[in-house]
DNA sequence: GCGTACCGTTGGAACGTTCCACCGGGCGCG
DNA sequence: CGCGCCCGGTGGAACGTTCCAACGGTACGC
């Protein structure tokens, strides 16, 4: 109530200031800062008037000047990327959510910027750090050879990464899923309901991550003394690609399951299963990645692996702060485990 | 370059100010600030002398000292709901990405923040704004009865909804989809394939949303001379609920087609469907309404009506802008039209 | 020729906070 | 008693920008 009196007259609501408060409480400017940042210095009365005078006026620090003198905004940025409407953009948006979530727990808040054009990495990126508007980044692309990746080292801005790094250089702060953990839980639930020639089917070469799940499925296979030859397809990451490697390879190797790299593949092997009158879960298993809302709302489900990223936004958040306070967390990287939602269709 | 030489030694980058650039241009720092804010004031020459040293210098303003004086901080706040993961929340993360490029035509940023508790309207918003961190808010829940659109009215804190006011006292900007135009055009998609008894699954009365889509299947049907009656069901908003609905609805009333509130329930219709061996699109066609990843995925593919987020963005930040211009926008409300996308399902 | 107006530019003040040097006083200790 | 120290607190300065009042100079109207 009281603090609806400072906005009576519209136009000048003039809020209350920390002289204000001081003036109030009989202190100085200096001992109103101290009960806000260190309230360990004051003499408990003092610490209590102070507060009295805060709440009675309804003081909140103004944030503009608090960032001019500490020259730090409590604000992380990140980059949104272009929004591509597949199962891919679901772990990215579940990760802002948690993001959000993670940095309010550590008093930091979320810019989201647009990477105008990808060719320039440091589009956005350096007005951002160099205007203090932002203390660090979350870059969460650091897949394709991320370029901004070593922009931003060279640049010393501070920041973590969603995403390992693919190249052996770097070395910044980092947290990530252990994709080949994730498709080797993939392959070993499917190898333990029976199946023996599970293929697979993944994104081209050129791609880490790719690769990476990959492994986790061609260990596990030998691990278990299972061949993986002509099990396995490389092709874009689209639906139409798993509808088409699907068909391939249950002609020329007859597999009775299929670990995808994404959910988006495995859709595609499902349609080309439908189209066969094969059902999901009875006839030929079907595992997916990411576990998108796609593989939830499908009739029966899809099993699909599923990245923790909480848990990856808190780690973030957590290397964030020790990097923005000692300045030195180089080298640091954590490797989550994703866990498998087992649904109809394995 | 030039710009990196500030970074050479970390610890104090120490970057160039405003006065640097006064220094090296041999002006007024206030000189500066015009070349930046009012070039029109400068003289060609100058204007170009001052360009040269900001580049030199590779000088940036600081932000907090800007926000500082100009008490405003070109950041918008965006309560970001909890995370639900279903179709609905497709939408959103749709307009998270639309709004953060309409923003940045416009020099915004976009502030993401949690809202902690439901129950608390206030939370949140009260001190983003007093701190000045943020200058205005765009808020995406004002279904629920909206509390916080209230609140925010009465703390006379600038901001645009996405979304109508369902209270009529309210009589702030907002921007909002017709939901009645998209399940109306959805309607009469069907009338056009030959169907006379199309089924409305929807949600419960008490959201005016729903009863808002409702009135575009009721009103299409009544417009082609045909009964409705019996042909409704009003559930709660998840698959179980529309799966259900149509199991009742086919039993008692027989109808050729469902248009529904949402693809969440679409995706309970599907399933009835093929629990009872009917094809959808070739013996019952079902609608849906977001389109969302998964009824674009779907075997066949889902017809939906998809809302043009990226436009209401767009107008949202127009809005944003005049309000923060002018502080007087009240009472300008704009509806936009939904477009159906039909796919194999109608 | 003089007053007036405008143009381009200037220097000081202000925004609201935290940093920094310092201060009085009480206390322990030699 | 005198010295040093810590505690709780103070006041001035600084952060980097924009606002504001005012400047000299030129052009114009009378």
């Amino acid at each position: 109530m009281a603090r609806d009196l400072q906005r009576v007259q519209d136009g000048a609501p003039s809020l209350p200031t920390l002289a204000d408060v001081a003036a109030m409480a009989g202190v100085s400017r200096q001992t109103v800062s101290n009960a806000l940042n260190n309230p360990s210095l004051l003499r408990a009365d003092t610490l209590e008037r102070v507060q009295a005078a805060i709440t009675h006026l309804g003081y909140t620090p103004n944030r503009a000047a608090r960032n001019l003198r500490t020259k730090s905004s409590r604000l992380i940025g990140l980059r949104l990327t272009p929004f591509v409407e597949d199962a891919a953009n679901a772990t990215i948006d579940r990760f802002v959510h948690a993001l959000v979530q993670a940095t309010r727990q550590a008093g930091y808040h979320v810019l989201l910027f647009d990477g105008e054009d990808a060719a320039d990495p440091s589009s956005g990126y350096d007005d951002l750090v160099r205007s203090t508007a932002v203390d660090a980044f979350v870059v969460t692309d650091t897949f394709k050879g991320s370029p901004q990746a070593a922009y931003l080292e060279d640049g010393g801005v501070p920041f973590v990464a969603f995403g390992r790094p693919w190249t052996p250089a770097a070395l910044h702060p980092w947290v990530d899923v252990d994709g080949a953990a994730g498709t080797s839980a993939a392959t070993a639930h499917l190898l333990a309901k029976g199946h023996t020639r599970v293929g697979w089917i993944g994104w081209r070469k050129d791609s880490p991550i790719g690769e990476d799940r990959r492994a986790g499925w061609s260990r596990t296979m030998h691990g278990h003394g299972l061949p993986t030859t002509g099990l396995a397809s490389r092709v874009e990451d689209c639906v139409a690609s798993g509808y088409e490697a699907a068909g391939v390879l249950l002609d020329e190797a007859a597999p009775t399951a299929f670990v995808c790299a994404s959910d988006t593949l495995a859709t595609g092997v499902l349609r080309k299963l439908g189209e066969r009158g094969l059902v999901p879960g009875r006839d030929v298993a079907v595992t997916g990645f990411d576990d998108s809302p796609f593989a939830q709302l499908l009739p029966g489900g899809l099993t699909s692996v599923r990245q923790p990223v909480e848990e990856v936004a808190l780690q973030v958040v957590d290397r964030l702060g020790k990097l923005l306070a000692h300045r030195e967390v180089f080298g640091s990287g954590t490797l989550l485990e994703p866990h498998l939602v087992v649904r109809g269709s394995s």
